[in-house]
DNA sequence: GGTTTCTCTGGACGGTCGTCCAGAAACCGT
DNA sequence: ACGGTTTCTGGACGACCGTCCAGAGAAACC
């Protein structure tokens, strides 16, 4: 048993789960802004208040760092459009609630969904990450099934595609104006809209 | 200049270039294998008769040689369905056939394909790759276009979305199948036809 | 207040990385 | 057969990597 996991399996989980968190967090920062293959151990110590060392003290080895990152990245942003579609009223506003927060996300988080599709790319050749990116592309499609069936539903129809390929399809989309984006066109967003504006309505159908 | 580019501006470039290309298509199926943040250069020179020197003989650094790996990759793969948009005299025979060719690659040439959405990844962190990987992605955009738009012509139809957005949609299909083959989901490349079979024909319509 | 436990530091370890080069080997026209 | 060029080798270089630990410092407990 390791000293990490022994901490943990003791009473006081606390403070020593919140330091975790903490500096999953302050990696995850690193991560996104450096990239998977030139972020080193050091690098993500120099962005906390901590040595080198603590990050051995709080994590077994770099893969459960990452692991740890990932997670907390899911966290960040698997509730996104949850809001959006709670209080939606009708198809127009959660359509347009949901275009707003995307393209909202695509400008102001573009670093960490880079490295999410880094991630991911890791773990087509790292079996230690598979598992947990494969959970995370569960939420991220079903946070997408939420928002494509609570459309139907306000306008009556019913989703004619799978969970699955309706998750594939918008992250396709995403994936794109992505790169678009990070590339520094200035119309990545906007063509976002336009492209999803032009895809949703064909997606439902009357049942 | 550099000895490389300076080799490369003289006459007898055939003999040169041809050992280039010999290296980048070994470096290739390397990277393919291990991926990039954990292939390094004496990885790919094992996978080649030379030695490790060689490598920087003929090109100028890492970079260099995983630019042209890149373009070969695109050669490789940029041209694999115009056989069958070329030669199918019905839009069922050219469906069948992209479909075909589709679940084939998926299943055969799976290391390349995650190889192209981890580099693609990198390029969303380090400028020297972008501009390699925004004409790849432009060629495959190109490529889908040929079939759907063909595949429209054969139905008297057009397509009712932009190249873009054409591209955008199968690529996030394909990356979710790809996952999936990977994970070692038998069942992967039968739903990658079963989607495509759903979605093509909502992309076209009667002009 | 003394002692045990938790937290953190700073540096050392072996290993791998990309790069580079002196010189051997192969090839060339003459 | 020979001198010049191209091609290739094998190893060296400094930098950086993840990991680990001895011990300093802080906190908690009796």
């Amino acid at each position: 048993m390791t000293a990490v996991a022994e901490r943990l399996s003791r009473g006081a989980v606390d403070k020593f789960a919140a330091r975790r968190t903490e500096l999953a967090r302050a990696a995850l920062q690193t991560l996104a802004e450096l990239g998977y293959a030139r972020t080193g151990l050091r690098d993500i110590a120099q962005n906390t208040d901590f040595s080198l060392g603590v990050l051995h003290y709080y994590f077994t080895d770099k893969v459960d760092l990452i692991t740890h990152c990932v997670r907390e990245y899911k966290a960040q942003c698997v509730t996104r459009y949850d809001d959006v579609v709670a209080t939606a009223g009708t198809p127009e506003e959660l359509a347009e609630g949901f275009l707003q927060k995307l393209a909202e996300t695509l400008v102001e988080e573009s670093d960490l969904h880079r490295l999410w599709y880094d991630l991911r790319g890791q773990s087509m050749f790292e079996d230690s990450f598979r598992k947990d990116v494969a959970e995370i592309d569960l939420s991220l499609e079903r946070m997408i099934w939420r928002v494509i069936s609570r459309y139907a539903e306000l306008t009556g129809t019913e989703p004619q595609l799978s969970s699955r390929v309706l998750y594939a399809l918008f992250d396709g989309l995403f994936q794109q104006a992505l790169l678009r984006q990070l590339a520094g066109d200035p119309a990545a967003a906007t063509d976002l809209r336009a492209a999803v504006v032009q895809v949703l309505p064909q997606l439902v159908r009357a049942a």
